[in-house]
DNA sequence: CTGATTTTTAACCATTTGGTTAAATTTTTG
DNA sequence: CAAAAATTTAACCAAATGGTTAAAAATCAG
């Protein structure tokens, strides 16, 4: 067995990540996933007892970056406004390099809720940090550093304005009237848009802030 | 044949929508749509060939509402700010009725994008009004009405904010820490949200405006 | 009432698909 | 080299599934 360099087992969940991303957890086929790794239906059983087993790792997976990252941003120490510059700037990155993710995981988890809470989240350490943040929130509202508004319309208005471009590219392209190159490039530079997009809808001017 | 109430055709094709949002196309059972419709598989291949040609027309009629109402906004008269408005207002009316839809429709279109071209969107009358649009909001930059920005960020931040919260409801949820009740409440009060957001973010103080 | 239309029943078929098995072959490792 | 582990081959199975068919039954329209 070699240590070093990719295995086929990596190979396989790869190439199922892949797969299921592209068809969905129904449409993917056993066959498509071992043929897109390079090996045989047999050896993918052989390590894999089923699909729902596959699938069950894959999804993690997508998780197993996201959430910790998540987690320790908003744990953490700084203003609210630096959490959320962190975590746009955290997720932005992330999503570049794996544009399929988002669909592929908001999908099965409006299809089945509650995996999500079996899995990575479960595992997490430590209570999720985002009562304190909504709490953070709030208090920087009340000393005058952000302006007043629910603070999960903000948090709504953050997510949306990171994750949405990569759900919804085929139908954005279409209305913004650009191609493939040209949104790629609209994403690269997303991060100082949607920065400064916030900046201005919630900071208020005060002596006390950079 | 009744031509007043609701026909088994309608009733098959209502099942049809909720079957294939529940469970994406190939998860889609005919047998299941049948059971959903109250008839039965012999009746459904009665009226629609097959699984297709049945997808074909539910994905169609999901833009058949949509697709018409944003070119009427967006061709219309208004400046940037009202137009926006009207976009916010519209969509989550339609999405408040139907919060499936987005997820079922950008989920397939990721899949074969060029499904959008042949259905709707290539029989409305006229050219899609973007290009007008995103003009318009160049032309109100210069004239100092709105803050200066890539217009296509702008229109993507409005997108983005409207539809993302009916696609993330399961992670936005959990985030957020509501329930369901509370999570439909949010939504109702999200135009006004929406809107406030995107004018302290992009509106500027001048003389003339309301 | 009567013919036409709609709907059901129920059996059936071909294909796809997830999964298994056992033996042969190749690769790795000690 | 020799045992162990990884991988292939190839045939096979059972279940699920899309789709068909033909005849009976129910409903509707003139």
């Amino acid at each position: 067995m070699k240590e070093l360099d990719i295995t086929s087992k990596e190979k396989i969940l790869n190439a199922a990540r892949r797969v299921f991303i592209r068809n969905g957890s129904s449409g993917a086929r056993m066959q498509e996933i071992a043929d897109e790794a390079g090996i045989n239906k047999a050896l993918l059983h052989y390590y894999f007892k089923n699909k729902e087993g596959l699938f069950e790792l894959v999804f993690n997976d997508a998780f197993s970056e996201f959430i910790p990252k998540i987690y320790n941003i908003f744990s953490g120490d700084g203003s609210v406004m630096e959490k959320i510059e962190r975590y746009v700037e955290t997720h932005l990155q992330l999503l570049i390099n794996k544009p399929d993710l988002p669909m592929f995981v908001l999908n099965e988890m409006q299809r089945e809720p509650e995996r999500f809470f079996s899995g990575i989240l479960s595992k997490m350490p430590g209570a999720p940090p985002f009562e304190l943040f909504l709490k953070q929130i709030e208090e920087e509202m009340k000393d005058g550093k952000i302006r007043t508004m629910n603070p999960r319309d903000l948090w709504m208005n953050v997510m949306s304005m990171t994750v949405f471009p990569f759900i919804g590219e085929p139908m954005l392209k279409k209305f913004l009237l650009v191609n493939s190159e040209e949104y790629r490039i609209l994403l690269t530079k997303r991060k100082e848009s949607i920065m400064i997009f916030i900046k201005q809808a919630v900071l208020l001017p005060t002596p006390n802030n950079a």
